[in-house]
DNA sequence: ACAAAAGTGTTAGGTGTACACCCATGT
DNA sequence: ACATGGGTGTACACCTAACACTTTTGT
């Protein structure tokens, strides 16, 4: 086929919002930039997507350079289109989020030059992020505050063995709001796809609480026909 | 600044598609094309996004010149990244939808050549299209029926003036089954942003129903609470 | 013994769902 | 008069939200 296609001088990227809850607080992860432009500045990570590889795929790869995480399950959530939202050209922005355990990959270490530094930082109180990484920041956390209603994504970000009152303080973290502990417990267990186990906390000074984990084989039989499409 | 982005032989697109409801089917808005590739067949109104145009802009743009429908509110919903999509290069595509009234808008008419003619078409039962342009539909498709649970979708898509066995048989068109007549009525009415209008149905050869408007303004007031954010 | 958090039930109000008949109108 | 869709109420099951005290454990 000898049509071309028009060149055009624009390029896609990649951002990653990631969150991770510590500390009874939900963070995100910044990385502080070593590159023009906004060199120095703190920003999501995310760079340009190349010419062989899809967006997901470039999201994967983009966030495992500039912070050394791998294999997360990002998800697409919104494209950010407007002309001007690079200094130095066209850049169409495609944005990821993914929430996880901070515990568990606690080894952030950017591989490449472009970042200084991976860090978590509490998602109240963030400074201003380079280009309009602060506009994109917001509309992902939007997203999961949402999500948090009807999709299980509280469990990523938990430890795999948690307490009840663990899973509650960071509902009441997403959706800055106070719970009912009498409430919240009955509607977690009553769904059904909380495994008790005989283990419980270790090295409290209290009373130690159970501890839980969530069954995501139990999670798929009920919500099985909400997930058919 | 003297660095430069990296030049690649990429472009972005956008696609639309365009719902709307008529004889009591949920259809969409559909070209054939006129230019290679996929020269002939059918397809989402789509195209290349110009370098000086933000992304939400040529959609509008791209759907007005190949349908000649103009100033519809389209919602960006996903993107689609992998390499191959499309067999002259690498195009990412951002994918918009929309639903609007058919009655309204009847004057269907290419701009351009791009496409030779634009048609609506009902949703069960489409042609193979173009593209990946079946998985763009699809999913699109998916967020129109989860939409319709929770925001106030139906009535882009009714005439200004329905009745309420008109809004309960375009739910039961969308979500593919049968709804409770009294149920529904129940409960749309005690949303109460359903206005009464003293207007009654006209021309049907039985008794006329009455004619509701969806009163958007009462609308914002009862879901401003959801709405901040 | 005290401090700290774990764990536990009941009630009242509201919401979703199932279900069947008479009414108004045009022909 | 008849055919066609318009319009209406009740009962039961379930979910939500409000609310406070006892128990366990480590120090």
């Amino acid at each position: 086929m000898e049509i071309h296609l028009p060149h055009l001088d624009s390029v896609f990227s990649t951002d990653c919002v990631i969150f991770g809850f510590e500390a009874g607080e939900l963070k995100v992860l910044l990385i502080e930039r070593n590159e023009e432009p906004f060199k120095d500045w703190y920003a999501l990570p995310g760079n340009i997507v190349g010419p062989d590889e899809s967006v997901d795929a470039a999201a994967q790869r983009i966030l495992y350079e500039l912070t050394g995480l791998h294999d997360l399950p990002m998800r697409q959530f919104h494209t950010f289109g407007e002309v001007n939202r690079h200094p130095q050209g066209r850049v169409v922005t495609i944005a990821y989020f993914a929430l996880i355990r901070i515990g568990g990959q606690k080894d952030l270490m950017p591989i490449t030059q472009y970042a200084r530094k991976a860090f978590w930082h509490p998602v109240n109180d963030l400074p201003t992020l380079a280009f309009d990484h602060t506009e994109i920041f917001k509309r992902a956390f939007k997203k999961i505050r949402a999500k948090l209603n009807y999709e299980p994504i509280a469990f990523e970000l938990l430890p795999e063995k948690f307490t009840l009152t663990q899973l509650q303080s960071l509902y009441e973290a997403v959706l800055s709001k106070q719970l009912d502990k009498r409430n919240f417990r009955k509607k977690m267990l009553s769904y059904g796809f909380l495994k008790e186990l005989a283990e419980k906390q270790k090295g409290v000074s209290y009373r130690a609480a159970k501890l839980y984990k969530f069954d995501r084989r139990k999670y798929a039989k009920i919500f099985q026909n909400e997930i058919a499409s």
